[in-house]
DNA sequence: CGTTAGTTTTACCAGTTGGTCAAATTAATT
DNA sequence: AATTAATTTGACCAACTGGTAAAACTAACG
């Protein structure tokens, strides 16, 4: 019902969302403060707290958003296409989500560690459904001979733990690695990998 | 330094851990309070404070338990062993410890995606040499012929991120398979990944 | 320009936080 | 049993927490 937003609802909501984003995905829920957020959002705390009702509203904003843009690519995957390249597709664009937005990995990740106590519905619900029927595809691909057969469910969570893991984990890939952008080499080996697992 | 624990000691110390570990891995450390380590090991505030200096004492007790036995593993891969025979060895060992120490692997995943405040400096010194040394070694084992020519790296990431996955991520796996022990499926999914990956 | 709706600030509060301290209790040693 | 060392507790504190209320301010609009 959210009918017209004025200039500076537009700017507040996004500024706070965005500094939200930053503290949450560090410090995860609990250890998140509202000051925080204030002071990285260049708000006072009243402020914030006449835009959003709480601490809490704030985080399940963002974490609402974050579902409906993870679950879409997933529905994209097309039936009719080729397999191989169909999931290849999608494992990339994961991956390029990982890049470009790591923070929001990082703050589904603290959520889904800390036991999802906000959005278990929804991985009970549609998550399990979205990815049902995927795993579904997979196995009628498998059972057409389009590609080898394959456990659909442990594919799928080795393309989210993969690609997640380079924004997840980034500190840890960058004390290895050392510093600079290591997608192109994680892209080329996800690829290598799918395409080992998936041609007959 | 230390000598001779007496047995309240060692008890207390051994529970004040153990119940650290339960509210770090669920809640990571800002999100952590004294008031919940007391409660859950039985103990009162003060007398925690009587057996570790401070919250953060605690924490830092437990992250340094387990970088020791998380690397040990990997120092034990055998150069002289069968390559994809050692690889696989190690691959199941980490999804062992996944499935048998989940709050453990969360810890480490919360200290990791909060940027590691209080381990980067044994990320970039004693891992990144551990792991440069095994790369070295699987570099080696390709150049000798003896498994495919494969990113030695991203290898170990791989497996890193789909045998953590299962214990971080486990109320998703749980949701998305439904309740229940779903190793045995991950296992036999990361040998033949990893066989695929490494046999020429 | 005046009025109203929208926005921001100041001052505040009750509950929680990590941590201290001295007194009380318990265990170990002589 | 007496003494000492180790352990536990209760009372407390200053800083911080999420959140509130009302006043002050600013923008929009006729």
């Amino acid at each position: 019902m959210k009918k017209t937003e004025t200039r500076i609802q537009k700017k507040n909501h996004s500024a706070i969302k965005a500094a939200g984003l930053k503290v949450f995905a560090q410090f995860g829920f609990r250890g998140s403060t509202l000051d925080q957020i204030a002071t990285e959002s260049g708000l006072s705390k009243p402020n914030i707290l006449y835009y959003f009702s709480s601490k809490e509203a704030i985080y399940e904003a963002l974490l609402a958003q974050l579902l409906t843009d993870w679950l879409q690519p997933v529905r994209d995957i097309d039936p009719a296409g080729d397999p191989v390249e169909e999931i290849l597709k999608y494992a990339k664009h994961k991956l390029k989500m990982s890049r470009l937005y790591p923070r929001e990995s990082r703050l589904y990740a603290n959520e889904i560690i800390q036991g999802a106590p906000r959005i278990k519905s929804v991985l009970t619900g549609e998550l399990r459904d979205v990815v049902a029927t995927l795993a579904q595809l997979i196995k009628n691909w498998s059972e057409a001979g389009l590609i080898r057969v394959i456990d659909p469910y442990h594919l799928i969570f080795s393309i989210w733990a993969m690609t997640q893991h380079y924004a997840d984990f980034d500190v840890q890939v960058q004390a290895v690695l050392g510093d600079g952008d290591h997608f192109d080499d994680a892209e080329q080996y996800l690829e290598d990998m799918l395409r080992r697992m998936l041609t007959v």
